[in-house]
DNA sequence: GCCAACGTTGGC
DNA sequence: GCCAACGTTGGC
């Protein structure tokens, strides 16, 4: 089965890529996500070796901070069964379960921010979901072709 | 802080 | 099933 490559968003003020790198391990369960389309993402396609952009969004600037991989694919997201967790969602049971995480690990961080703008203005990336106006999608797919542009982007400007 | 775009809810 | 109202996301 052929790798695939994702898009990650976190706001840097409750997750960054920083956390990530002191997380146990440096691997962290990918968790909270309350969307449909994400969880679907979480649920039926996130593989494990997949590669995985970790976009900080809602940032000064946003914009990729680093990479990571699935480590482990979709399983029942715990912190929707967990009251004293922020992501609770009363009603739901592991029997039933709505919600999924995946884990993911560090593998490593930008010398700065890749900022949104740059994505917005390279060929190649037009069609990128996260430089689409209004795109609220926090996991992504990324194709092979994205990916690979944006490591060049990464290495021609030394990120 | 502003506000446009989006996803969800709920009345009908 | 429609759609207005609402709450949230996220760039700027």
């Amino acid at each position: 089965m052929a790798k695939r490559y994702w898009l990650f968003k976190s706001e840097p003020d409750s997750f960054s890529i920083d956390d990530l790198m002191k997380s146990p391990g440096q691997t962290t369960s990918w968790d909270g996500v309350r969307n449909y389309q994400a969880r679907n993402f979480l649920r039926d396609d996130v593989r494990v070796g997949d590669d995985v952009l970790f976009y900080h969004s809602n940032s000064r600037p946003s914009g990729v901070a680093g990479t990571c991989r699935v480590v482990r694919a979709g399983y029942p997201d715990p912190s929707a069964f967990n009251p004293d967790s922020p992501y609770y969602v009363p009603n739901s049971n592991s029997r039933n379960p709505v919600w999924y995480a995946v884990d993911v690990e560090f593998v490593m961080k930008l010398s700065q921010i890749l900022p949104l703008a740059l994505l917005n203005e390279t060929p190649g990336l037009e069609n990128m979901i996260v430089t689409r106006k209004g795109s609220r999608l926090s996991i992504q797919p990324v194709t092979p072709a994205e990916w690979k542009t944006v490591r060049q982007l990464i290495r021609h400007f030394r990120y």
